[in-house]
DNA sequence: GCCCACCCGTAC
DNA sequence: GACGTACGGGTGGGCC
């Protein structure tokens, strides 16, 4: 780190802009528009936290025209008007700037970037390094040995080698760079179909602007004639992109220090505009509103617990929440159970407190059988904060909870699965702007961390009964809006609230592994990864980590200067696996670290863990399924993770040949075929697509026969593997580009393909247009049965993230469709092996995908219901077909 | 020792 | 940069 002193100098306009679009619909309650504030103030927040400035500007744009105009007047003309909801923003930036004690620089007439490239050159004179920070690339001339970018939106820092690389030019030639490619946002004109390569080849070529215009008549095609065009206005390109150095600034870079924070007036500014977690974190451990006023008791007698059940019986609904020794449900002891009828009163029962001192509480089993009539009664409404968990703690104690009609959790995510986290510390800020007492702040974390049942009853009380509370008041605030959504209400009712129970059943239920086979399996993957290691090593010509990348890259691309395909985003070359893959073909490393990837994935993920996870109680896997993760509305699976299970390999297929069934019982899996297709097909209503499905052919090969326009029965693997891509592909939203890696093609094939496929399912086209256009307009798209997908980025200004959110906004409709579909399906299945009590369980779901566990004599009835069932779950405009496998293993069953 | 970002790889 | 949704292992660097 060098010693002196450093300048911060924060270009305010260009992070202004970007927050703005970025976080375009953010507001308080008040309705005022606080995206590019909120932006802005945590940059700047983190900014300071990070580097700790004692010399820093905070620099804007000055309000009206500035030199550029007069000697260009078409400068900016493309950009409209600043948004009136921004506008309403900028002072109060300013102000934020001012109470956190930073310098504002504005100066008439000129532009934040030439007040920050005059600073620069005087702190270099004054023996200061200089940081910009900025998300503005122009910025890039204005590096130096002593002078550095920052984005501190981005985290990303850009010295001279950065410009370099990025621009392929020194930053001194940057200037002349911006002239030649132009500025479609600052209207600088530059030279017609001059990109970056190009003017980064010609600068390279002579030296700069001067020197191409010396060698215009040199450069031959097109692109030499809309240079020759634009010589005449080159040197106004390059006036208008140069950032003045040299304008009168009353202050120096000495004067810009960093000032006292204005603590009163900052907190006010944040509780205006609701900054709740920065406000938090500056009120420590103080609430965010004033706390309402609460009373939490516990209940140690039987006179009390009495009481309480009384009041129980007579409630329309309760919140009720476990407190236990563990995370995992199944392997967790219960400690207490708090419970709340009126908001800001709440009850704990401690049942398992245990620690020296400890007061005597209320038997556990008894307390128990008290309170099973009312948790185990479908007509007592229940309310939760993830309820599932407290149903599958409950199940150890063959307490069987039913009528748990809310989950605040749940709650959230079909109102927006992507607004926030769903965890109640998350939604009770959101919701009710309370902070919350924190898990770690009663039971530590780390190595640190006790158990629940060592915290002492009157702190546990406190922090339970306020889960209780805290839960019931936010299914009062979530439920309203809710039900303000017809569909949302819906989906709630009839998808995600039946399926806890379902949820909870499987979870509760298990999956059997074979733990010994795996640990052979273990054993067999260890002695190959050993020999590969040894190979590697000899063909590196010195041992090496093959498990990190870094090293890797090091000896592939430094030292045995093997072609760099690819860069990962972080800009170091790539080492995943098709890069291997390409150069496997002639190198022998790339080859064997392949081997050694993919052998090492299964060890240490499949076989290794699995046996590991195998609960001592029940001798069974037990996975979470969690119902409040996805965006789209999937399920997704932890600890362990039950739906990545290896399948597309001989050697991964191997691992579920472990997960079998009891003596007795057989495997058996149910699969929809093409789910998501088929759902393209109805939400398209493509004629080809739909007849395909209709007339039950292979849709792969069905779209072949169209692509490449050959008979269905003549179509090769080859362009069957095409179509498949290409099918794939656009359900994720996939480019030519994309379509070009996948398929090694270049990328005009890859183009001919698309607009072939286009061509003859132009219902298909329509579709996607028709999805990016209602996400524009509503800010979210919507599945089958009416759940919603936010895509708060359709409209962001940057155009990664907004093509990101169009391709999300693609797929969540056939995504999120298919996973109600399955939903649905599990409902009624499970409502079925309810009520006809065959001997079965469901065990696993994989998306699109059942697996159950089932007697070798029920086996028909099963398949015949579940076949029958996952059928109707929808009724679509093309059939919804079944695959059913059984067998004495789940490979086997497929 | 704990935490986190990054890279990579598994599934649908 | 370029294909959507997840979870998780190993590495390596920072922090305590």
């Amino acid at each position: 780190m060098s010693k002196k002193p450093t300048l911060y100098l924060v270009d305010g306009s260009s992070y202004l802009y970007r927050a703005f679009h970025a976080l375009p619909n953010l507001g308080n309650s008040r309705g005022e528009p606080t995206g590019a504030l909120l932006g802005v103030a945590n940059m700047l927040r983190r900014l300071l936290k990070e580097e700790d400035p004692k010399h820093i500007a905070v620099v804007f744009d000055a309000k009206g025209p500035t030199f550029r105009h007069e000697i260009y007047p078409d400068y900016k003309a493309n950009r409209p008007p600043m948004p009136a909801d921004l506008r309403k923003q900028v002072e109060a930036i300013h102000d934020f700037t001012r109470l956190l004690g930073l310098p504002l620089l504005q100066v008439d007439g000129v532009e934040a970037d030439d007040v920050i490239g005059t600073l620069a050159r005087r702190t270099e004179a004054d023996g200061f390094e200089c940081v910009i920070s900025t998300g503005d690339k122009d910025m890039a001339q204005l590096v130096s040995d002593t002078t550095t970018l920052t984005n501190t939106m981005t985290g990303v820092d850009t010295d001279r080698e950065g410009v370099r690389e990025k621009f392929g030019v020194e930053p001194e030639q940057i200037v002349d760079f911006l002239a030649l490619t132009g500025d479609k946002s600052d209207n600088i004109p530059g030279v017609e179909k001059c990109g970056p390569k190009t003017a980064a080849k010609w600068l390279n070529a002579w030296q700069d602007l001067d020197g191409v215009v010396d060698h215009a008549g040199e450069v031959g095609g097109k692109i030499g004639e809309y240079l020759r065009e634009a010589l005449e206005q080159l040197p106004l390109s390059q006036e208008l992109a140069r950032i003045r150095c040299d304008v009168e600034l009353d202050a120096g870079p000495k004067d810009l220090q960093r000032g006292e924070v204005d603590q009163d007036s900052l907190m006010q500014a944040l509780r205006r505009y609701e900054f709740n977690s920065w406000l938090e974190e500056l009120a420590g451990t103080a609430s965010v509103s004033e706390a309402p006023e609460t009373e939490y008791s516990a209940i140690t007698t039987s006179v009390q617990l009495d009481a309480l059940i009384t009041e129980l019986e007579r409630a329309e609904l309760f919140a009720f929440d476990t407190e236990t020794t563990s995370l995992d449900a199944m392997q967790a002891e219960l400690v207490g159970i708090s419970v709340c009828i009126d908001p800001g009163r709440a009850h704990y029962v401690p049942l398992g407190h245990d620690y020296p001192g400890a007061p005597s509480q209320l038997d556990r089993e008894e307390t128990l059988e008290r309170l099973r009539p009312l948790l185990e009664d479908p007509d007592r409404p229940k309310c939760g904060q993830h309820i599932k968990y407290d149903m599958n703690v409950l199940s150890l104690y063959d307490i069987f909870v039913r009528g748990a009609s809310f989950d605040t959790m749940l709650e959230s995510y079909v109102l927006n699965s992507t607004g926030s986290r769903h965890d109640m510390d998350s939604l009770a800020l959101k919701y009710l702007g309370l902070r919350t007492t924190k898990y770690e702040d009663i039971c530590g974390k780390g190595a640190k961390q006790i158990s629940f049942s060592e915290v002492e009853v009157e702190k546990a009380t406190d922090y339970a009964a306020e889960d209780a509370d805290i839960t019931l008041k936010l299914h009062r605030r979530l439920w309203p809006e809710l039900e303000a959504v017809p569909n949302l209400q819906i989906v709630f009712e009839e998808i995600e609230r039946p399926l806890i129970p379902v949820l909870a059943r499987m979870e509760q239920t298990g999956v059997l592994i074979d733990g010994e086979q795996l640990a052979a399996q273990s054993r067999e993957l260890a002695k190959q990864i050993e020999e590969l290691e040894a190979a590697a090593h000899k063909a590196a010509e010195q041992p090496f980590n093959l498990g990190s990348p870094k090293q890797l890259q090091e000896i592939l691309f430094e030292k045995q200067g093997l072609p760099v395909i690819r860069k990962t985003p972080k800009g170091q070359p790539s080492t995943a696996e098709d890069v291997l893959q390409e150069l496997a073909a002639d190198y022998e490393l790339p080859q064997l670290v392949l081997k050694y990837r993919s052998l090492s994935k299964l060890k240490s993920t499949y076989t290794d863990k699995l046996p590991q996870q195998i609960n001592p109680r029940t001798g069974r896997v037990h996975t979470s399924y969690h119902q409040a993760v996805a965006a789209t509305g999937r399920l997704s699976s932890s600890d362990p993770n039950l739906q990545n299970i290896p399948i597309r390999t001989p050697q991964g297929r191997r691992i579920r040949e472990a997960f079998v069934a009891p003596p007795g019982s057989l495997v058996m899996a149910c699969d929809y075929s093409q789910i998501e297709l088929r759902i393209m097909a109805h939400l398209s209503g493509d004629k080809g697509l739909l007849k395909a499905f209709r007339d039950g052919v292979d849709v792969h090969r069905a779209t072949a026969g169209e692509v490449f326009d050959v008979p269905y029965d003549t179509v090769n693997s080859d362009q069957r593997r095409a179509a498949k891509a290409i099918n794939f592909g656009l359900m994720y939203g996939m480019s030519a580009f994309g379509l070009a890696r996948q398929l090694n093609l270049s990328r005009g094939e890859a183009q001919v393909y698309m607009d072939t496929y286009f061509e003859r399912y132009p219902g298909v086209q329509g579709f996607m247009e028709r999805t990016r256009e209602t996400a524009r307009e509503n800010g979210y798209v919507e599945t089958l049965f009416g759940r919603r997908l936010y895509l708060p980025d359709i409209k962001a200004s940057n155009m990664q993230r907004r093509q990101a959110s169009e391709r999300a906004a693609i797929n969540a409709p056939m995504q999120g469709s298919a996973a109600d579909i399955i939903k649905r399906a599990m409902i009624t299945v499970d409502d079925w092996l309810q009520t006809e009590k065959p001997d079965a369980r469901l065990v696993m779901q994989v998306h699109d995908e059942l697996v159950f566990e089932v007697a070798e004599n029920a086996l028909e009835e099963l398949r015949d219901a579940v076949e029958q069932r996952m059928s109707a779950a929808a009724e679509l405009d093309v059939p919804l077909v079944v695959d059913t496998g059984h067998g004495k293993d789940w490979d086997t069953a497929h």
